[in-house]
DNA sequence: TGGCTCATTATGTCTATACTTATTCTCGAG
DNA sequence: CTCGAGAATAAGTATAGACATAATGAGCCA
């Protein structure tokens, strides 16, 4: 537990009051400073203490109109996105890579429009990753050619994923997870048969200079992902 | 652009910094007291810039240690988790509800170790959410009888999703995410075909009275969830 | 009634200061 | 040369006070 003060602690007692229902949905509950004479601390460390349970949607906060414990609170589940070597190896197995093709051709509609992209031809990567010589994700990736030039840039080693990591990192884009059936590429690298059920993470990626990156990762059937609450 | 000298100006100029590369990778970054000397502000509005940006895994800080740029960044993804017939509303079409079937029934292996179940029978409840009359999610849930008692606590016209929220809310548990083909069942009741590829949602609910639900969301064909990076 | 202005209010944020704590570094003993 | 004690360091947190800002609501006027 945490000692008393604490904004974790008043955090742990605000989520009591919930959960016993001394604070039950749809109230309001005591401002800052009630609350910071009961605990007997500085209104900081209670602001602190509930703007933290806001973040998480267990709590609504509006200037003036105080703060109150949602009807029907949206939860937040947040996951962890790692690079795919990293993750491979905080399972504890071996990380693999392998590439399959690097060419340039002109993408598809569905990655046009959600690239925005203009031009003509984008360089297509796809790249197996393996976690113990088996099959855990494929990468099926569109970079622009003017921000990742082929012949600057190889993908034989290094995958694609960690080299754009290292080199464009902190850009801004997209993300979303479904889920779809795999298709005859699919099924041949993930070692599945066609039409498996397969979860699939698609990220757009874009910085000043223009658009960067789509790409879809399929991951090998059974696959799980975690998030926290 | 936000005001020089507040937290959100100094996160923007710290992440500048980073994809500028005077921040680069794997180096490590003036301490919170030279930031502050150089932005014009107390030590406190740089430490919440840069917290803010350590919760979103752009920096790595540790006491003494400093705060440096991660070489390989893991950056968090969050989903906002609603109830259904919110997350159909917010897309601007009128939600549906129909109970399939509410019945004890033994659960299978993977709900009782799932839950840590281990007594008889538990509450089985499945419902069909639909979207604008067509099938959105097939909601499928192992309830534990003691909490919530058939006889009581009745999901006809109320989900159970939106029952469980309203009444035991703020409990703990986990979430996870995965791909699944369609069985016969599923495949009935969301419309599609047997195998087709569905995105899943398993989660476990927990309250210090022991455990409450297991439940199983199918969304239909297509669906695509979207994260915030 | 309708709409405008202005005071009120609770949260949001910043400051200066102090103390706490995890971690690293150093230096001396064995 | 290794190990361990203790010093040093940078982040983590708490506090009192102040001002900023976004809603709300009251009162006024047309």
């Amino acid at each position: 537990m945490e000692r008393p003060g604490t904004w974790q602690a008043i955090r742990a007692e605000a989520l009591r009051r919930m959960r016993a229902g001394d604070w039950p949905p749809g109230e309001r509950i005591p401002d800052e400073a009630e609350l910071a004479a009961e605990f007997g601390c500085a209104r900081a460390t209670v602001n602190r203490a509930l703007r933290d349970l806001a973040e998480a949607g267990l709590l609504e906060r509006k200037r003036k109109g105080g703060t109150r414990v949602p009807l029907t609170p949206v939860r937040k589940a947040t996951f962890e996105i790692a690079i795919i070597r990293r993750d491979v190896e905080g399972r504890g197995q071996r990380h693999g890579y392998r590439l399959i093709e690097d060419a340039l051709r002109p993408p598809p509609e569905a990655v046009r429009t959600a690239l925005g992209w203009e031009g003509g031809a984008m360089r297509h990567v796809t790249a197996l990753h393996l976690a113990d010589d088996r099959p855990f994700v494929l990468e099926d990736r569109w970079l622009n050619p003017a921000l990742v030039p082929a012949d600057r840039v190889r993908f034989e080693t290094v995958s694609a994923n960690e080299w754009l990591v290292r080199n464009i990192p902190y850009s801004s884009g997209d993300i979303g997870f479904l889920a779809r059936p795999a298709d005859a590429s699919a099924a041949r690298w993930l070692g599945c048969d066609a039409g498996a059920a397969l979860l699939a993470i698609e990220r757009t990626t874009r910085s000043e200079a223009g658009p960067i990156t789509f790409v879809r990762l399929s991951y090998a059937p059974g696959h799980r992902m975690e998030a926290m609450l």
